[in-house]
DNA sequence: GGTGGAAACTTTTCGGTGTATAGTTCAGCG
DNA sequence: CGCTGAACTATACACCGAAAAGTTTCCACC
């Protein structure tokens, strides 16, 4: 395969090399240039496989959503219920760094890539699947579409908050003890949909 | 002031065009020379008062903060309460995206920036001080660390996921109705501390 | 065992971009 | 009038993404 002259697994090389840089850097300073030379090919050899640099980017977000969806689907499949759903979530966001920041900055990709779009909807219904069985189990929930939208909203901000660094930074973080971020996540995560220990039970129909 | 050699007020029109720019097309292709040319000043004039391009991304996220920290004050005097806290919050990210955006990337930003630093504090002290309330205010939090986690990270996901336009793409929006972002931040960030009576914010149809 | 073609690269070239340094304009002031 | 500092320009350099044309290698087929 690799014979000098061709790489023999170019595409496989240059996704992984642009997570690791991206995870250290940011997408800003990503470069296909220096990228290219850390692999020691030409400066056009990613542009074969990817057409351009949005392109590494849109496979970058691509992979990303795929993975999500596979491990947000095998926690629904071993009935690891919404909030650990949401673990996954987070855990995938900082095991995944790079990935994760390019799958949600819509300014980097192109949307219109048919894969992109096919890969972002199987997680997008893996993640409402997910959420829609916190209805099913009725906790105290009228407002199930908020439910759906607060569910969401808060495993993603404690992901981009931790990946920007502003959980620690802040203070936050440690008000908590320390605490490892799946514990943190399941602890604020958690006063969402539990149900209140101490107050009788509210008003239901 | 401006006589055709000074522009008079340069500092003040490249943040205004700069924000105006990564509100359209995202900080990462922001670019100074272009910027320049749309003031019709050299590609150089900007670097006088802000050093690089990194500077001017440090400018805006100060601003930002600065504003972020006024709104949050204003509101806590008002009495406002976390919840309208949180819906300032986002009322913010919409109105200011580009501010937004750049102040919690910090692969974009020179963190060792003093007056980044004041202003960020400043705000993180708002936050901190208005989620306390809260827990005086005594609901259902016997975890206060883990609410003013869930209270931050509620509301920044929601600002994340609609600037993103991931909120409208995956459907999740429509599912409430395309209520506005004000609302639907209420009655989602509602479900996190929302005592069994109902809050303030009539929700009726 | 050669031949055609496609896949995987390289070379060259182009315009755009951030940064650095030296030079220019201009207002204010002694 | 001349000096000085603030605000801006001109020039130069290295890096970058993109495009187009050329090169190497493998392989399927005859």
């Amino acid at each position: 395969m690799a014979d000098g002259y061709h790489h023999g697994n170019l595409r496989t090389a240059v996704l992984a090399r642009a997570a690791e840089v991206i995870e250290r850097d940011g997408p800003y300073t990503f470069s296909l240039r220096s990228l290219a030379a850390d692999l020691g090919v030409s400066h056009t050899a990613p542009r074969y496989h990817f057409g351009s640099r949005e392109g590494v980017l849109n496979a970058l977000a691509t992979e990303g959503f795929t993975e999500l969806a596979a491990r947000l689907r095998a926690n629904r499949e071993a009935d690891g219920g919404f909030l650990e759903s949401g673990v996954e979530y987070v855990r995938f966001a900082t095991e995944r760094p790079a990935h994760f920041q390019v799958m949600f900055a819509p300014t980097l990709l192109d949307e219109d890539d048919p894969e992109l779009a096919a890969a972002r909807g199987e997680a997008f219904g893996e993640l409402r699947s997910g959420v829609a069985s916190v209805s099913e189990a009725g906790r105290r929930v009228e407002d199930p579409a908020a439910g759906v939208v607060a569910g969401w909203a808060i495993v993603h901000g404690i992901a981009t908050l931790a990946l920007s660094g502003n959980l620690d930074s802040s203070g936050v973080r440690a008000l908590l003890g320390d605490a490892d971020l799946s514990t943190v996540t399941r602890r604020s995560a958690g006063l969402l949909f539990a149900a209140p220990e101490p107050p009788p039970t509210p008003d239901r129909e």
